[in-house]
DNA sequence: ACCATTCGTTAACACTGTAAAGCACAACCG
DNA sequence: CGGTTGTGCTTTACAGTGTTAACGAATGGT
């Protein structure tokens, strides 16, 4: 009960992603996507170097993805903007776990040479972030300073939250946005500038 | 020139310690333990459920030695104190990467029911946060809120300052530090009570 | 001396990722 | 039309993995 397609690289990592969300990602295997496609294992490498690549190829999309969700955000201020991206990247991680727990499988590389939509999407949604940052720098609600510095620091954060409460720590849910909400806003607080009182 | 000692569960799980410092989380095989205590894979299941319980073990006595860093510090005041065990919570994933990447295979359990040292080192190496985190809100220093959400959250931000620095980023390793204040002291910074000024 | 138990071994199973060789079919060229 | 070339997959194979079942040797007790 396969259906066999044309393979091409998109195929198979598209069969890999929604195996990977179906099963979690230590139960995918190269054969078993190869199986699920119709095919045997040895043709998937046509297409894809190995199974750390045909992974690679995953987490590209994903990291795609989210920042796809950071495009439709909306914000009234710059420092809200990055208040926002920092919660979808939570609801980013929460909805999908494994595809969470596997994007940092893979070290971005954020040194930015070359121009364009060329870069690899995890270097684009990392610039993302660091432009909004800039911005409420620039606005004067942020402290000034190196907004590359102040946007990994954020994102370090926001990620070791994310992780946390994917842990499962047994703390009952609704832990779970308070935590987030702690980690947050008391970061930005602490990195705005003071508004005595 | 495998030297073979009397078996038990501690041997093992110290064999097991040693060979994923030196070759990482990935390259450690139950066989291969087995072999480098100079004797095979099955003799091994007298002791250990399955692989997953070896690396438990060796996961429940990393928690003891990071416990065991956070009783040494010394400090003014316990605000300062909740800012060194964030520091040494980081030079601990630096010193062993391998052996940082392993303690959050397994989901922590912090309900604490019963009293004593027979809670499991996670608990306690987590308790030891919390009761700083008290502390410096007994003290004034830090606004009063839930401790356990409050030492959480830094936990969290902690741990993913660490994660972030271990992606090796390529960002250069003068970042490292810089990234790990940015994160501690401005989160400390949003949750302390205002200075005025 | 025999029995029982303990502690390890060997053999085997069902997997994994990956490489080499072979085979079937389509396209192209005369 | 017949032969050649090449593409795309399969079969086969290898070296690993975790884990279970059956077997064996040594040890201690009665």
């Amino acid at each position: 009960m396969v259906e066999r397609v044309q393979l091409s690289r998109e195929i198979i990592i598209a069969r890999a992603h929604t195996m990977i969300v179906e099963q979690g990602l230590d139960a995918v295997s190269l054969r078993g996507v190869a199986a699920a496609l119709g095919v045997t294992a040895p043709a998937l490498y046509a297409y894809v170097d190995d199974k750390l690549d045909m992974l690679r190829g995953v987490a590209e999309s994903e990291f795609e993805r989210l920042l796809a969700s950071f495009e439709t955000i909306q914000a009234d201020s710059p420092l809200e903007r990055v208040r926002l991206q920092a919660h979808a990247y939570v609801q980013y991680a929460l909805a999908d776990p494994a595809l969470f727990q596997m994007i940092f499988l893979f070290r971005p590389n954020f040194e930015v040479h070359s121009e364009g939509d060329d870069l690899p999407a995890a270097t684009r949604a990392y610039l993302t972030g660091a432009q909004a940052v800039e911005a409420a720098m620039a606005d004067g609600s942020l402290r000034p300073g190196d907004p590359m510095l102040v946007s990994l620091a954020l994102w370090a954060a926001t990620h070791g939250a994310a992780s946390m409460l994917l842990a499962q720590l047994n703390l009952g849910p609704e832990y779970e946005s308070q935590i987030l909400a702690t980690v947050i806003d008391n970061l930005v607080r602490g990195l705005s500038v003071p508004l005595d009182s």
